[in-house]
DNA sequence: TGGGTCATGTAACCTGTTACATGATTAG
DNA sequence: CTAATCATGTAACAGGTTACATGACCCA
């Protein structure tokens, strides 16, 4: 997945390892993130296979650079990749595992839980005003308007996402509430 | 996270492996899913680290079974887990990866790109009566209510996020149409 | 007689995480 | 003076996937 998402990326334009981990983890943080070390390997393999090529260039006052850019065999690949008809992604969420067993601490604990955890799972922590000033910045800085309005899409996925937690941890407290008036005795 | 989830399964009572890839995969898949190799691995840690402990049982009709039973140090480990304030998940959604990059394909593939979606990537692809027939019997079949209640609420999670998907791949639709009606020549 | 259930795993591989390592320049 | 930015990685480990392997019993 990673493999394609860099393979995305380079069909935009040339990169650096570091150009391709800024991306990730500035513009594209409410879908993927990735490690440095993660990038360079998947770099090295990508490579291997033919599609995208390195061009090593040297700099005085910075460390030399590699700008990557992808092959005509890497351009195939990528459309073949978004054309397959791909498995759905896994299910597994690490927030519910835990939810889940949850029901092993006291009630007013998990209250406190679910109040927490509309904060902190958030695609998007920053909270709602923040957030649309990004959105607005990055259309801007998008010079193709339909890339721009993908990334949109993208990002209105994690304004959803996370009006239905905070949904699902209302609902939840809700149901723990009304336990709490049936039953005095905890 | 499995290690936890597994202890977790057996705070409830003593199971086989075989019983436990059971449960995930039949009713946790809503949130996790597990492969046996990968379930029989972390048993072995799980025993190394003293929380679990196994009893062999000879049986005739069928194959001989190890019977794995939670140690005290093992319910300390999983209250010590499940109090503890854990890092919110990753965020890698491969699906998101796919649609952010879509842009490249035509936007009439892509009206059908959207329209499979709401089918393929729901937590409950069997529709919702299926889905409230299997809620109900589990719900059933758990004698504990509070843990029928925490099963329950992970459950909602699902149908709320199936909902939200939806609601998302129309909202998509919708805008690739409008794009349509603005702009005559593709 | 063929497929599902019970019951156990191993091996190789791929993907992601954590920690470490280097080092100059530049902006506050 | 200190922190951030640019720019590259390696090593070890943890977690998840795929493929393989065995074998008896039971039900249709």
């Amino acid at each position: 997945m990673l493999k394609h998402g860099i393979l995305g990326l380079l069909n935009y334009g040339n990169m650096t390892g570091y150009d391709i981990k800024t991306v990730f983890n500035d513009s594209l943080r409410h879908f993927w993130q990735a490690q440095t070390s993660q990038i360079y390997r998947e770099l090295r393999v990508l490579e291997k296979n033919g599609w995208i090529k390195a061009t090593h260039v040297e700099q005085e006052s910075r460390p030399d650079k590699n700008i990557l850019s992808i092959t005509e065999e890497g351009k195939k690949e990528l459309m073949r990749w978004l054309e397959e008809d791909s498995a759905a992604s896994p299910i597994r969420n690490p927030m519910l595992m835990k939810t889940f067993f949850r029901g092993e601490c006291s009630r007013e604990e998990n209250i406190q839980y679910f109040q927490k955890l509309q904060e902190k799972e958030t695609v998007f922590p920053e909270g709602s005003e923040n957030t649309d000033r990004k959105r607005q910045e990055y259309g801007n800085n998008i010079d193709n308007p339909v890339r721009a309005l993908y990334w949109k899409f993208t990002s209105d996925f994690g304004l959803m996402y996370d009006k239905m937690l905070r949904e699902w941890c209302m609902h939840c407290i809700k149901e723990l509430e009304v336990l709490k008036n049936e039953n005095i005795t905890d």
